[in-house]
DNA sequence: CTGAAAGCGCTTACAG
DNA sequence: CTGAAAGCGCTTACAG
C-alpha cells in the first residue's frame, strides 16, 4: 500500500493536521517538526493524493479538450497549445477524440463534468444547437475554438474566415491573375466552407470580377479531392493563371497534378493555400498560403477558460491570420 | 451548488446508499423507488461526483501520456490510437509535453503518480536511468513506446529500428542500385539514429558492397537537415544514384533539392524515406517509405497497460514495419 | 428492499 | 506551535 498522511503522522509522532501544514507550505509548526517529518515523509515515499485533495478543495487543477480528431495537425497544434498554458498554470489536460461524432461529443462532455473538470475547449466542429444546450448545462467555463455557434453566450477563438478568403484572393489578384479559381470545401461547411466561398466571391467582385461558375471546383479538404477538382477546373476552362485551394491538403493535390501533367508551377500556375501545416514549407514547390495561428488558440483557449474560471468577463475573438509568401505563386503581366 | 448525492436522497426521501445503488446499477431497491430516485435526478440534474467515487473505489480510470512533442505527427497519431483504446476501455487520457526536457519529464511522473494514474504511456526519448528509476518507484503500469531501456523490467513496444533500415537499404540495392547512400540521423540518438546506420550498414556489407564514409550524411530529422545532407551527398560522390532518407522529412528535402537543382526524381536518383507521415502520400513524387505502425502502437500500448493493471504477464514487442512503395524509387539497371 | 455508519485521504476552522 | 474533529461526496459491508 501507498503511505498516506496518517501513516506519516504516526511515524512521525504529530497530527495529520500538522502534516498537513507542513507539506502545503502553510504556517504553523516549527523548523524542527518540519525537518522531522519531512525526513518521514522521505523515507516512506509519502506522496500526496491528489484525488482526496480535488475532492475537499472542489478544485481538480484539469481541463478537457475536444477534438474532432486527434491525429490531425491541427489538434496536434492546438494540443501543444493547450498543454503549454495549462502546465504554467499547473493545469493537467484530459484529451477527448469526438471522432465527429455527435454521441461521443455529448458523452465525453458528460464524462467531463463527472471528473470536474474547470474548463473545457471545444474544437470539435460546428456547435449545434443540441451541443450548446449540453455544455450551457454543465455550468463549466467553455470556449470555442475555431468555430462558433449561433448562439452567442459562449466565447469562440478563432480566424475570420471570410476575411482570410478574401486576402488570398485578393492577393492572387493583385499578382495580376485575371483567371482565379477557388476549390472549395462543401458548401455545407459554416465554418471553413461557405465563409471562405463569400470571401472569395467579395474578393473578385470588389475588383471588378465577374463570378463565374466555372471557376468553382468542390472537394472535401483532402489532397485526393484538391487532385480531381483542379483536373475538373481545368477542362472547364483552360485559361486559369491561378487557385486558392481553400486547404493545404488540396493545395497540394494541385501541385501534384500538375506535376504528373506537366503544369509548371509558379509559372504556368499559382496556387495558394490555407492552414499553414508543416506540409506547406515542405512542398515542392513550397507553397504560399494562410497561415493560422492555431498553437496561438490553444494558448489563448486556455487564458481565456482561466478568466472564466475566476468570473472575469471574456469576449470572442477574431485571431490575425497572415499570407505566408513561399513559392507556389508569381507575379503576371 | 450543484446537487450532491444526499440532495437526492433527501429530496426523494431515502437514504443515500439507496441512490448509490440505483445510480450504479446495483441490486437492492424495487422499481418504484427505483423510478422515484430516476426521477429526482433527472430533475435536479443530478450527475455523480467522478472524484469522490474515486477516492472511495481507489481507482481513477485514467492514464496519463509522456511526449517529447505534442505537435508532431507522431504524437498526433499516437494519441489516437491510445485515446481509442482508452476510451473504449472507459479509461481517459492525460497528455503531457516533455519537451525533452528532463526536469518536465520528473515533474510529469511526479504529478501522474499523485494523480492516481492508473497507467503510463512513456514516448519520451530514450529512457534514462534516471526515468527508469523515477518509473520504478512510481509502482504504476508503464510501457515505453518507440523507445527503450537497457534495464529490461519495462516493456516496451517498438519498431526494430536496425530491421526496418537494413529493408529500406536492400529494397534500393534490389532494385538495382550499385552507390545507395544514406542521409541518417545523429549517430548518438540511441533510437532513431545508431540503430538505423548499423541496419544500413548491415545490408550493404551482406550484399558486397564496401561501406564507404562518402555515402554517409547526417542531419537532425528535419527538412532542412535533409536538403542539406544531399547537397554535401552529392558534392562527395555524384555518382550516388539511390539514397536512404532516415526521415521523411529529410526525404523531403531531398526532393525539393533536386527539384530546386532539376534532378529529376526518381529517373536520376531514387529516395526512399522513414516514418510514413502524411507528408509522404502528398509530395510530389509520392514517397516511397518505412511504415511504422504508430496509431497501432498506441493502440497496443493501452492493452498492455490493461493487462498490467490486472496482473497478467506482459512481454515487449516489435511491432512489424513496411515499405510503402510509391514514386520516389525506380529500378536500374 | 432499505438505512445507519464507517471509511476513502485529505483540509481546515476551532480551541488550546 | 499543535491536535481533535468535522466534512468533501461518494461506496459498501452490516443489520434488519
Amino acid at each position: 500500500m501507498k503511505p498516506t498522511i496518517k501513516d506519516v503522522a504516526k511515524h512521525a509522532g504529530v497530527s495529520v493536521a500538522t502534516v498537513s501544514r507542513i507539506v502545503n507550505g502553510l504556517s504553523g509548526y516549527s523548523n524542527e517538526t518540519r525537518d522531522h517529518v519531512l525526513k518521514i515523509i522521505k523515507e516512506l515515499g509519502y506522496k500526496p493524493n491528489e484525488v482526496a485533495r480535488n475532492l475537499v478543495n472542489r478544485k481538480t487543477n484539469t481541463i478537457g479538450v475536444l477534438v474532432p480528431k486527434l491525429s490531425s495537425s491541427f489538434s496536434a497544434r492546438l494540443l501543444q497549445g493547450i498543454e503549454r498554458v495549462s502546465h504554467q498554470n499547473q493545469y493537467t489536460v484530459f484529451v477527448c477524440n469526438t471522432d465527429s461524432s455527435g454521441t461521443r461529443t455529448l458523452e465525453y462532455l458528460k464524462l467531463l463534468s463527472e471528473k470536474q473538470v474547470e474548463g473545457i475547449v471545444f474544437a470539435s466542429k460546428y456547435l449545434t444547437n443540441e451541443y450548446y444546450e449540453a455544455i450551457s448545462s454543465l455550468q463549466i467555463p467553455t470556449v470555442i475554438v475555431s468555430s462558433f455557434s449561433k448562439r452567442k453566450e459562449l466565447p469562440f477563438l478563432k480566424v475570420n474566415d471570410e476575411e482570410a478568403a478574401y486576402a488570398a484572393t485578393e492577393y492572387l489578384i493583385k499578382k495580376g491573375h485575371q483567371r482565379v479559381a477557388m476549390i472549395s470545401g462543401p458548401k455545407k461547411d459554416l465554418i471553413a466552407g461557405l465563409p471562405r466561398i463569400i470571401g472569395y466571391h467579395r474578393a473578385l467582385s470588389d475588383h471588378h470580377f465577374d463570378l463565374d461558375e466555372n471557376l468553382m471546383a468542390y472537394g472535401d479538404f483532402t489532397y485526393t479531392s484538391g487532385y480531381r477538382a483542379i483536373e475538373q477546373l481545368l477542362k472547364k476552362d483552360p485559361n486559369v493563371t491561378a487557385v486558392f485551394a481553400a486547404s493545404d491538403e488540396m493545395a497540394l493535390g494541385v501541385i501534384s497534378y500538375c506535376y504528373e501533367k506537366g503544369i509548371r508551377i509558379p509559372d504556368q500556375l499559382s496556387v495558394i493555400g490555407y492552414d499553414d501545416t508543416e506540409l506547406a514549407q515542405m512542398s515542392t514547390p513550397p507553397l504560399t498560403t494562410v497561415h493560422q495561428p492555431i498553437q496561438k488558440m490553444g494558448e489563448k483557449a486556455v487564458e481565456t477558460l482561466i478568466k472564466m474560471g475566476k468570473g472575469e468577463k471574456v469576449e470572442s475573438r477574431f485571431l490575425p491570420f497572415s499570407i505566408i509568401e513561399r513559392l507556389s505563386t508569381r507575379t503576371i503581366r
